[in-house]
DNA sequence: GTCTATAACTCGATAGAC
DNA sequence: GTCTATCGAGTTATAGAC
């Protein structure tokens, strides 16, 4: 089963450079760049080593061009969500199930970016870290807000954006470590992601009342 | 800043093969099995690539001992804790303060163990997985205890358990994402990691309440 | 643009002196 | 046991024909 996401510029679609960057932007989120070998992206895309090269020159131009796309993907969709206008209360509600999904849909993208900046720090900080991060604050003042009008129990905004955070991303990117962990078998570990989002909501709206 | 914790077989302290083990456990866990070159692990260890081969064959039977040691260094410690004979209450309080403190010096452990079975399922399910993996039957019978007494809100134990792991492991993990997530600085997200004991159990507890 | 062939290099592994 | 020197396999990268 493989449900990576491929991204696709609209106007190179189907080009050969297009075709070369898709099956690049597969391995090396699976494999990372140590682990990624250009005979596999290549045979991925259906044509020859050398013409890797001729389109992005090395390999490690072309990791950095899907770093940053993995990076530019996967950011600015959180960004428009936790600084949407919109009520707290619901706005956790769609987090949790916006990010589930996205999760689900790309499981090794977390893995791949905290396990790339950890292997190649410098080139990480130096060549792909995002232009525009997301900005939790106003995320933080309605928190605050709610707070002082008693709607929530009092708690830190921050260490309540990284519990849903955690609950959401970990579970799926530590699927391997889960199994072993609670003994499921694979069937039983999907079952239980499937119930996920609606024990999360179910869990943070309980820890939140007054 | 390197809070990396070596393992030491006591009677071979300081021997020529620990120190190779030492090294090649620190790389290894950092940078992965493809990441990891022998060359940095002879430096690691002061001594010459030669060596590395003299005491331990070839690259795959070192890392597979390194991988051994982690995960035999990981699981049990949970699994006592976890099936230890103790109210639910304070098992939950004494595994979020240890298991914090456990990953904090061990920062690279958890995504190392994920990492590796994504990368070589094969070499990991048969050689290295633990004879005796921890069986949390126990604490999900006294979270079931728990509820049938009115004592705890309903919840599915599994998904508790997997709630307090995920708030517990990974903000460490994934340190590097938060700083950018966050708009951290280094030494900010230090304290806000020192805080989390005390919010995750807040959270854990206010999220229980009947 | 795309391919085949091959050069250049990295890295794990071995031989052999001490 | 430890080192230097080197081999050989596997990979990235280039040359050159089409």
């Amino acid at each position: 089963m493989d449900n990576t996401e491929k991204p696709t510029t609209p106007e190179l679609a189907d080009s050969t450079e297009q075709r070369i960057f898709d099956a690049a932007h597969q391995v090396f989120v699976q494999k990372g760049l140590d682990g990624a070998k250009m005979q596999e992206i290549a045979d991925h895309a259906g044509i020859n080593k050398a013409l890797l090269h001729y389109y992005f020159r090395t390999k490690e131009k072309l990791f950095e061009m899907v770093a940053k796309a993995v990076i530019n993907r996967a950011f600015p969709a959180v960004q428009q969500l936790i600084e949407a206008d919109m009520p707290l209360e619901q706005k956790i509600e769609r987090f949790v199930d916006f990010y589930i999904d996205l999760i689900s849909r790309n499981p090794f993208v977390p893995l791949f970016i905290i396990g790339e900046i950890n292997k190649h720090p410098d080139q990480f900080f130096e060549k792909i870290i995002p232009a525009a991060p997301p900005r939790p604050e106003r995320f933080f003042r309605q928190v605050e807000e709610a707070v002082a009008e008693g709607r929530i129990r009092p708690i830190s905004p921050r260490h309540l954006l990284v519990n849903v955070l955690s609950m959401c991303v970990f579970p799926i990117v530590a699927r391997p470590m889960l199994r072993i962990v609670m003994g499921m078998s694979s069937q039983e570990l999907n079952l239980f992601l499937k119930e996920r989002k609606e024990e999360v909501k179910s869990f943070i709206f309980a820890a939140l009342r007054p």
